[in-house]
DNA sequence: ATTATCTATAGATCTATAGATAATGC
DNA sequence: ATTATCTATAGATCTATAGATAATGC
């Protein structure tokens, strides 16, 4: 079998244990919103010695901040891989949106970090951030779409996806699909399309978005 | 002089511990980000004995919970009486964002208090999120927005709302009503509108944003 | 007489460290 | 031999309550 990771059986021992303190961060964050459970807590949701934590982490606080990071990352990554393909900016820029906003099925504690930590990320280097930067800029240098600043549309996008997210958490029946696909679509004429324009973007096929 | 408020002048001591307490919490959203402070720090902020908290509050969730839904209901009603003159929808909607992104300069701790709840209070009935929705609702209804899902809207706006006063809070050097009437214009655009209908919306005169 | 406020404190909880143990490297 | 893990615990901190005090109502 291979290994898990680069390094020595001893450096994988120890990732392993940070891996498990982080996710049972995550999931105190998903599934009860908490980030004020006591280090005891957080060391036997990992089975792992209470002393342990303090080879890994200097506080809380800074677990946490891992924790999130970590999954800002794996987002990235994901949409990253699912987009390899594409290569127009902005079907490249409705596509992430559209796939985002149907997380919530697939990964649903991926979605609850994210609202968890609700517009601090938004300019973050390790979500998604400077991907969608990287498309809005490009978008708006061809032409495309019709943006001023560059860093403001990426605010106002990723808060409207944050918005987007929060509403299908309170209402679970609706369908998450067919509204990030509006949002998509409002998006892409916010930036100057025309409804038209945006419909035809907005319905192309979309990558396979697989459970883990 | 006349009494602060109604009722006896015990309830109105019991008034002012409570808000002394409360506006303790607010800044230590405000200044620190912080709600895991003691409730000895806390009453030691507002300058109020320690059991006293009990008195008013269960627990500190209780207070925090307060906190906030104090600052949404603040920053509605300083909206809404902003508005008294105003009567057509779309103008009502756009002003509304034109004036919440120039609330930095005159509110900063509500501006940090709104970014604290994050999006957790998008939908919430204590904020301007019911007029908004109801704007939005007229908007739509007389055919001046495009508006499929008002819910939707309301979730997309108030998300990219809240990604502007981060945004603004990361760079101080921007210009806050430059960006607000840039997100108005193209929020009104979103909604179907021509870049010159909005336009000419967007760059109606203001009321004026008094500091209190 | 009533009720909120305040002070003091018991008991619970929590953090950070020290020292022992176990796993791996060489 | 080295280093991460684990267990145990001292000391700090924090919560919630009890009981005393002070302010107001009638």
């Amino acid at each position: 079998m291979a290994a898990d990771t680069q390094g020595t059986r001893f450096d994988r021992r120890k990732a392993r244990t940070r891996a498990a303190l982080i996710d049972a961060a995550r999931t105190f964050i998903a599934d009860q919103g908490r980030t004020d459970v006591s280090i005891q807590e957080i060391t036997e949701a990992a089975d792992v010695g209470f002393g342990s934590f303090y080879n890994h982490f200097k506080d809380k606080t800074e677990l946490f901040e891992a924790a999130v990071e970590t999954t800002l990352a794996e987002h990235a990554a994901l949409v990253d891989e699912l987009l390899a393909g594409y290569d127009d900016p902005a079907e490249v820029f409705a596509t992430s949106v559209r796939l985002t906003g149907r997380l919530q099925g697939a990964h649903p504690a991926t979605v609850r970090i994210l609202l968890h930590s609700g517009t601090s990320y938004l300019l973050s280097e390790h979500g998604i951030a400077p991907s969608v930067l990287r498309d809005l800029r490009a978008a708006a240098a061809d032409g495309q779409f019709d943006i001023d600043d560059p860093e403001l549309a990426l605010a106002t996008v990723g808060g409207a996806m944050l918005g987007l997210l929060q509403l299908l958490e309170a209402r679970p029946e609706m369908d998450a699909g067919k509204a990030a696909d509006r949002l998509a679509l409002d998006l892409l004429r916010m930036f100057g399309l025309t409804r038209k324009a945006a419909e035809k973007i907005v319905s192309r096929p979309l990558p396979e978005l697989s459970v883990s």
